[in-house]
Order: C-alpha cells, then sequence, then structure tokens
DNA sequence: TGGCCATGCAAACATATGTTTCAAACGTGT
DNA sequence: ACACGTTTGAAACATATGTTTGCATGGCCA
C-alpha cells in the first residue's frame, strides 16, 4: 500500500485486504472507506455501488493475470511440439500469478481467498462477471491440461482442478493457523513457499489419480 | 422437513438450508422465520440470539457425527490387529457422515457447506465453537490416519490432509454452481453422490502422491 | 374453575448499512 | 484572475436487521 495513492487506488487497497479478511457482505463500505481514510461517498462516487466496488477488485487482480496467462499460452501455442506436464502447467500458472502482482507476492494469497470466495459466498452477479470476462482464458487453460492428463476424462478432469482449486484456497485461507499449528506440532516454520511446493505433489497426485470411479 | 413439527425443529430446519445457501450473515431472522411460518420473535425467545441459532444449526449436525464416529473409533482401537487403509478410513466418515443424518440423507451436503462457511465466514465465536466441542475427536481421527499412511511424513500428511479437507469444502461450498457449470459445459447433471464419488479418488491420491517435488 | 407458566404474536426500538444530496474545495485551461 | 468540470466532505435518507417489549393465548395442575 503505498504511502500516498489516489482515492480510486487507497479504496481498492484497503477493499481486497478487508474483503479477504472477513467476506463481502461482512465488510462495509463504511470500514473500507474509514481504514482507507476516504470519505464514505467516494466509493459511490468512483464506482457506482459496493458491488461495482467488488467486482473492480476482482478486476485488478484478475486483468494483469489473465492477460500474462493468456499471453503464455499463444507463447505455447505457436511451439506446440511436446506438450506441457502436469506439473509443468500448474507451475505455469503459480508462477504467471506470482509475477503478474509483482509489486507485492502477499497479494497472491489475497486472490486466492478472494476466488473462494467467489464461489462460496452468494454475491451472484460477482459469478456471472467473472464467467463473462474470464472464462474463455479458463477454458483454455483446461484444455492444455486435458492434453497433459489423457488418462483423465474432460469432465473428470473439469472436478479435480476444482477440487485443487478449493485445496489451493483452502490452504491460502488458513495459511497462517495452519502455519501455526505446524510449527507446534512438529517444530518446523514453513515459508508460504513451503506450502505451495507441498500443495502442488498433492495437486498433481489427485489429479492423475486411477479414476476407480465409473 | 416435516408436515408439522415443533418451532425449533421449524426454525432450524429452515436456517440450516438458508444458511447453506446465502451463508450467514446474508441470511437474516426474518427471511427464516417467515419462510418457517414462524414468530420473528420465536428464534430470540427459543435460542437468545442468532450467533447462537447458528451454533445449535452446527450442534445439531455435529453431535450424532461425533458420537457415531466416536464409537466407530473406539470399536477399531480395541480390534487393532490389521490397520485400516487411506481408502477404508475416508469411506469411514463419509459413511458416518451419511448414516449420522440418516432422515435425510441430502442433509450431508448441507453439512460439508456449512463447514465450508464456518472457516471463510468470520463467524469467530463459531469457530471457537467447534474447536472446544469437537476438537478432540478430530485428532483422534488424524492419528489413525498417520497409521493408515505411514510412507508420507507425519507433517506431509498433516498438510495433506488439510489440502484434501480443503477440496472437500470448496467442493461442497460451490457444489451448486460449479454443478450448473458442468451440466451447461458437458451435459451431464451430477447427483451429490456423484460428485463425492469423484472426491475420495482425488482426496487418496493427493495424500499418496510421491512427494518428489523439489 | 382459576391461577400459572411456557409459548406465540404484533409492534416498537436501536442500530447499521448502502445510497443520495448539495455545498465547499480543488485543479486546470483560458 | 476567472470559470468550469472534477473531486471531496458532512449530513441526511431510506431501508434492513437483531433485539426487546407487552400483551394475548393455550395447556396443565391444584
Amino acid at each position: 500500500m503505498a504511502v500516498q495513492a489516489g482515492t480510486v487506488e487507497r479504496i481498492l487497497d484497503t477493499a481486497e485486504v478487508l474483503f479477504a479478511q472477513k467476506g463481502f457482505a461482512e465488510t462495509s463500505l463504511r470500514a473500507i472507506t474509514s481504514k482507507a481514510g476516504v470519505n464514505l461517498a467516494a466509493v459511490n462516487y468512483h464506482f457506482g455501488s459496493k458491488e461495482a466496488l467488488i467486482q473492480a477488485v476482482f478486476e485488478r487482480f484478475l486483468a494483469p493475470f489473465c492477460t500474462a496467462l493468456g499471453a503464455e499460452l499463444d507463447r505455447l501455442g505457436e511451439a506446440d511440439d511436446t506438450p506441457l506436464t502436469l506439473d509443468q502447467l500448474l507451475m505455469l500458472v503459480s508462477g504467471i500469478a506470482l509475477t503478474s502482482q509483482a509489486q507485492n507476492p502477499h497479494r497472491v494469497a489475497l486472490f486466492f481467498r478472494l476466488c473462494g470466495l467467489a464461489y462460496t459466498q452468494a454475491q451472484g452477479h460477482l459469478r456471472k462477471y467473472l464467467r463473462e470476462h474470464y472464462g474463455a482464458v479458463f477454458k483454455r487453460f483446461l484444455r492444455l491440461l486435458n492434453a497433459a492428463a489423457p488418462d483423465v476424462p474432460p469432465m473428470e478432469l473439469f472436478w479435480r482442478v476444482h477440487f485443487g482449486l478449493g485445496a489451493t484456497v483452502f490452504a491460502m485461507s488458513g495459511m497462517d493457523s495452519l502455519r501455526a499449528i505446524c510449527k507446534s506440532d512438529f517444530g518446523e516454520e514453513l515459508s508460504v513457499a513451503d506450502v505451495n511446493q507441498r500443495l502442488l505433489p498433492f495437486i498433481v497426485g489427485g489429479i492423475r489419480a486411477d479414476n476407480a470411479a465409473s
């Protein structure tokens, strides 16, 4: 958070933190504006409504991420001689998620936390918005995943990807408390990167699993 | 939902559905009472507050589940000749979750959905309540898991169990929207049981994964 | 029957929240 | 310096929500 930024940026900076901490409905505009040091009316003036604010928070995360991902997919699409492995694909998005928020790597955790909220909280408008704006890139990525795991049927893969997303979201949400428990139970203090390193094999193993289900 | 039940039951029946659908903060007491066909003041009269209502909803789910799980663990503790496999253990809780709500199997989805909300929504009082009342049973189950997956180092297992929990919670939380997407993208309408059948292999595969990642 | 207590009901209350209003302050180009 | 569009500020507004109150109702036991 820059010391002196424009009103819009200050609102967005504060809103994304509070939303991630408490959820959308639980975070009042007054909480945002007072913590951001701006006037209450500013958010309605600049964004129009609270719903629009929520969407703007997501757009600031997703726009750079998706353009970066799209560019990378383009690059890979041209040189389609060797399809990437699952590990490579997942590390790709992980890396892009990091680099697309280069200013502050910690925001990646917020990013995933907000993604989780987008699913779990009602917010029908949000899901519609996300689907309309960023559904294409996701589908494109899914197709690559499909090529990387040809043994897994497409629909099976669809679910497993979301299971993996859930594991990620949950890990990011409970990161702090989980790391504290880990330290008190095992005496090891893991970094966020350490947790991510453990997350990837889990997801890969889950996606790769023999599908005994019919 | 029984046609004619006492006021308390009607409130609980309606509240658990609405909470699972929209979240805690997003569900007003008026929405609950009007849909339940009871007076607004009834919830404060019978439960004391909205917070107490939320806890009562959880207790009605968790009390039978945890006593059943505890009894089963007791039974297994006596005959400890052959430790259960991972699949067996996970299916055990899955089965107990089902049978402990024998009256209506659909409630299991609600159960997990609510658990997800307990994590994602703020509700500090809820987490404290759950930890105090049902933390012991969970730890007991964790020890059994450790015996079932001796290849996986304890700390690795600790994280993977929580990754799996995250996948579960997330799947249940986003169940409806995910199933809708699945239907529109693949033309197949999955039941909740279908999703669970897909979830288990994913978790087992994730927990079992080779931790070769460097 | 008559008192009694748990329950049900409608209304009021206090508060929090999203939104709107309108005037003041600010910046910019002439 | 002046005028004009943009942004900020404090207050008001309308509404929704959790909670409380006071009284009516109904069953149960002496």
